[in-house]
RNA sequence: GCCCGAGUGGUGGAAUCGGUAGACACAAGGGAUUUAAAAUCCCUCGCUGGUUACAGCGUGCCGGUUCAAGUCCGGCCUCGGGUACCA
């Protein structure tokens, strides 16, 4: 094969930009519909347009970039697309600062991390780019909420919101900073407002039951959706307030322990509180205090519990007795009832509650042979029913069926499933968002903007002087015209979760005039390669998959799932470092600027100094970030050592679902082996043409050096397509790199055998460093691109071994290793084993009493 | 609080289905080359004892199952992600 004389020295600036301006040229990675070829689409979460690169996004779309060119090579029709999820907080955050409007610092980052994202050499189809902050894009998404209305999937009902009293503005959970306004400082009230909402309940039973399909998904993943949507059976009961004729409901999924019940408790909210509270002032201030509790889950589970009798007495609906009715800030108005029967004697939260406000604690389930212990805790197993009356000798299992069956025959309960999974709010009284289409009329009613006003367009030239939303401030926008009558628009927009729930579809066809060409997205639907971050587990891959079921409900896709193997990364870590100022701050110093100047004996740092010569403090390893100033700017990376020396850190330095260490001396090692390899390839190539290699002729060095080549090919591919662990693959060809510069270059056939392990090494490698496969692809001779070649196949041949070494291990310990032949016996293998000297040594004076063989592998003879 | 993960040499990590713990790198130390430095190449490198051979110990902690446990089971500890308006 002709060679092409190569440059000695490694110039990744110069290769990668003639290689990225080849690929703009030639349109490598655009693609359409080829019924031809098997399809594959690899999508990687699209980036929020924040202003740079992170290193956060470096390794996702590094990933989805090595799948993507492996799949290729593999001669798939491979789609990788790319977008910006657009819309959102920081943009209006960025604005209020510097009084402008959100839409031109959207676009001016948009322009910059695409240049960014070009320079890092991923093969996108830039034709198929969207913005979500379009009316494009966004015209779709609020033409298809007006067909789930239609549908009846969309309702509005009030909800709370974090209120901050002095700005006048909602805030969102992150905005809050213990209880108060991140701007001001003013304690945060909740406040209830009307609130968009999407019924993904009533996908509930079909979104559990579906994940048990998702072979393709993290187990993690999967358990964590189950649990976010919590099936349980229960049931629900009715409690009669006594001397009235109110009553109210409670869930319970432990009907076994009713008669266990001391006291219920109702939300501050419930309309039993408020209604009590009227004459009941100790109840109407705790009420007014429940109002400036924060909304997040996790405050609510850590918080104080506190309670105040309301005076109110329910019946208890099997015993008929009175018990007290308390209002307590655990309870939520809008989960569930709003009210819970409270069991003191088998439930800890109630139990710790009963104890402080001194309500009774009666036990009614315990173990086979004991009477529960109640002085310290709630016994909160399953067991034996007693002090239950008819119910007493039961299991926790039958009463539930035996007290379930009583309370529906009586028409005081009725089995239920519940799940924990809830509605999907959808409203934001944001600016920088789609704007949700819905007026309402003169008449009061709400109804969808028609179809032929669509879309209602979000004004760009705004100023954000504070932080009301423009669309709001402006009270001449919401005016329109529907059906000939005055109308008024919504001022909300949606969530931004909305747009990121179906962008996979629309880049099927992202020019189409609706929302979908269904024969496009069912040719590339669904996604078959997934990867984003495990942060979106429960919310964005939740919303995906249930989007993708109202699109296909809607008759827009065929598929019942959005994607097939998904592949969650891990976060991207640095070192950080800081010293103390005069004035006792900490300030944090870039890693960059630190200089290291000792280690202690095992290695460690300790001592550094910044530029100016203060002496740093060094806190280890943790997520990159703005606070502690140890962001490593992937530009800069790019720029001093060329995007495949990044690429390949980034593969090699940690298994893609683990956190991974940046560290630069890790990135001179992988800058260093490139070297290796390139200054491997120019010396053969340099050393001119090669004869075609002769398996039948090679000595047993070169069988053996050819069986590693074949045997990293065979690691690589699985390492890369089913395994996923890009390390290995990269250790594996680093390995054979390390045994190919050993080999001796002094026959016809030496060289023959180094073309073969160069060509098929250039191409294990192309898919994570693709700029330096493409060059020393040419280099090696290729007319073609590397693009349409084949993957390299291994030759099963060159794989088989005539000797094995097996371990031998007596009573489990590691005494000698031993090499048979292939095709040994278990006999054999015993008897060289039991011949050696150090297995001899530790079996001297014993018995052997079993011998375990593990064929080829390992031989452990059991003696005493 | 609750749900889901992770923890292995000085460091990042490997060990794929219960079968040789530490592959591959980084750092460190020693050497070669060089007027010198950089670059490059070679050697050593879990801990303890021992000149070596080798022996004992060793995968966050405690306990268990097994011929065999980093891997499986029970109980903890620490760190991380999520917790419904950050994306």
């Amino acid at each position: 094969m002709p060679k092409n004389l190569m440059q000695e020295q490694y110039n990744p600036s110069e290769i990668e930009a003639r290689v990225q301006q080849h690929w703009a040229d030639n349109k490598t990675f655009e693609v359409t519909e080829d019924n031809s070829k098997e399809k594959f689409y690899c999508l990687s979460m699209f980036p929020y347009p924040s202003g740079r690169l992170h290193m956060g996004h470096v390794r996702n779309y590094t990933i989805g970039d090595v799948v993507s060119r492996f799949q290729r090579l593999q001669g798939k029709n491979v789609l990788q697309p790319i977008g910006w999820d657009a819309f959102g907080l920081p943009a209006e955050n960025a604005a209020i600062k510097n009084k402008s409007a959100p839409a031109p610092w959207t676009y001016a980052n948009i322009n910059y991390m695409k240049n960014q994202l070009k320079m890092l050499g991923f093969g996108y189809d830039w034709s198929r780019e969207i913005a979500t902050c379009t009316p494009e894009y966004y015209r779709w998404e609020q033409w298809f909420f007006t067909k789930l209305y239609d549908k009846g999937l969309v309702y509005k009902k009030t909800s709370s919101v974090n209120w901050c009293p002095n700005d006048q503005t909602v805030l969102a959970n992150e905005q809050v900073v213990d209880g108060c306004c991140w701007r001001c400082d003013t304690k945060v009230e909740q406040k209830e407002i009307p609130q968009w909402f999407i019924k993904i309940t009533a996908y509930a039973e079909e979104l559990l039951n579906e994940i048990d399909n998702l072979d393709g998904w993290p187990e993690q993943v999967k358990a964590m959706q189950r649990n976010w949507i919590g099936r349980s059976e229960g049931l629900e009961m009715t409690f009669q307030v006594a001397d009235s004729n109110d009553s109210f409901d409670i869930y319970t999924t432990r009907p076994d322990t009713v008669m266990g019940v001391t006291y219920v408790a109702i939300a501050a909210g419930h309309p039993l509180a408020l209604k009590a509270a009227a004459n009941n002032p100790a109840l109407a201030t705790f009420i007014e205090e429940c109002k400036q509790s924060t909304a997040s889950e996790a405050d609510l589970a850590t918080m104080e519990k506190k309670g105040v009798a309301t005076g109110l007495y329910a019946i208890h609906p099997l015993t008929g007795d009175k018990v007290p009715v308390w209002a307590a800030n655990f309870v939520l108005m809008n989960y569930g009832t709003g009210a819970v029967m409270s069991v003191p004697g088998h439930d800890q939260r109630d139990y710790e509650f009963a104890t402080k406000y001194g309500l009774p604690i009666k036990a009614v389930i315990k173990a086979v042979d004991s009477e529960p212990d109640l002085s310290q805790a709630a016994f909160t197993d399953k067991g034996i029913l007693f002090n239950s009356g008819e119910f007493d000798g039961l299991t926790s299992e039958a009463a539930f069926n035996a007290i379930a069956d009583k309370l529906v025959s009586e028409g005081k309960g009725k089995r239920q499933v519940n799940f924990r999974l809830r509605d999907w709010g959808v409203s934001r009284q944001r600016y920088w968002g789609t704007p949700i289409p819905m007026v309402t009329m003169p008449d009061g009613s709400v109804i969808p903007t028609p179809a032929d006003q669509l879309p209602v367009i979000l004004p760009e030239e705004v100023v954000m002087d504070g932080v009301q939303s423009p669309i709001k401030a402006d009270k001449a926008w919401a005016k329109t015209t529907v059906n000939g009558q005055d109308a008024l628009r919504e001022t909300d927009t949606f969530d931004t979760f909305m747009e990121s729930s179906w962008y996979y579809a629309r880049y099927c066809s992202p020019k189409a005039n609706q929302m979908l060409d269904t024969d496009k997205a069912n040719y590339w639907l669904p996604v078959d390669q997934y990867i984003g971050g495990i942060e979106h587990a429960c919310m964005h891959l939740l919303y995906f998959r249930f989007f993708h079921k109202l699109l296909r409900d809607a008759g827009l896709v065929s598929s019942n799932e959005p994607a097939k193997r998904l592949l969650t990364q891990g976060m991207v870590l640095a070192d950080a470092f800081y010293y103390t100022d005069d004035k006792g701050a900490r300030i944090w110093v870039s890693p960059l600027d630190a200089e290291v100047l000792e280690r202690d004996d095992k290695g460690r740092i300790s001592k550094a100094v910044d530029k100016e010569g203060h002496e740093l403090v060094y806190t280890g390893m943790s997520k990159m970030s703005k606070s502690k100033n140890n962001g490593i700017d992937p530009q800069l990376m790019v720029e001093k050592y060329g995007a495949d020396t990044v690429r390949l850190f980034m593969m090699f330095a940690a298994p893609p679902e683990m956190t991974l260490e940046w560290q630069e001396s890790g990135v001179e090692g992988a800058h260093r082996f490139i070297k290796r390899l390139w200054k491997l390839a120019s010396d053969h190539i340099n050393a001119g043409a090669v004869t075609t290699l002769d398996i039948s002729s090679l000595s047993a060095d070169q069988k053996a050096l050819r069986r590693e080549l074949h045997k990293t090919i065979a690691k690589v591919t699985d390492d890369i397509g089913r395994r996923q662990m890009f390390n290995t693959a990269v250790a594996a060809v680093m390995e054979l790199m390390n045994n190919l510069q050993k080999a001796p270059q002094d026959t016809a056939q030496d060289r023959a055998l180094m073309d073969e392990a160069l060509s098929a090494m250039v191409r294990l490698l192309y898919p994570i460093t693709p700029h330096l496969s493409f060059s020393l692809w040419q280099a090696l001779g290729h007319a073609d691109d590397i693009e349409t070649a084949a993957w390299p196949e291994v030759d099963n041949e060159a794989l088989v071994e005539d000797s094995k070494l097996v371990v031998v291990q007596v009573n489990g310990k590691l005494r000698a290793k031993i090499t048979v032949a292939a095709d040994a016996e278990q006999s054999q293998v015993e008897a060289l084993a039991l011949a050696d000297e150090q297995v001899q040594k530790h079996t001297e004076g014993k018995t052997v009493r079993k011998v375990i063989y593990v064929p080829g592998k390992l031989l452990n003879i059991v003696a005493n």
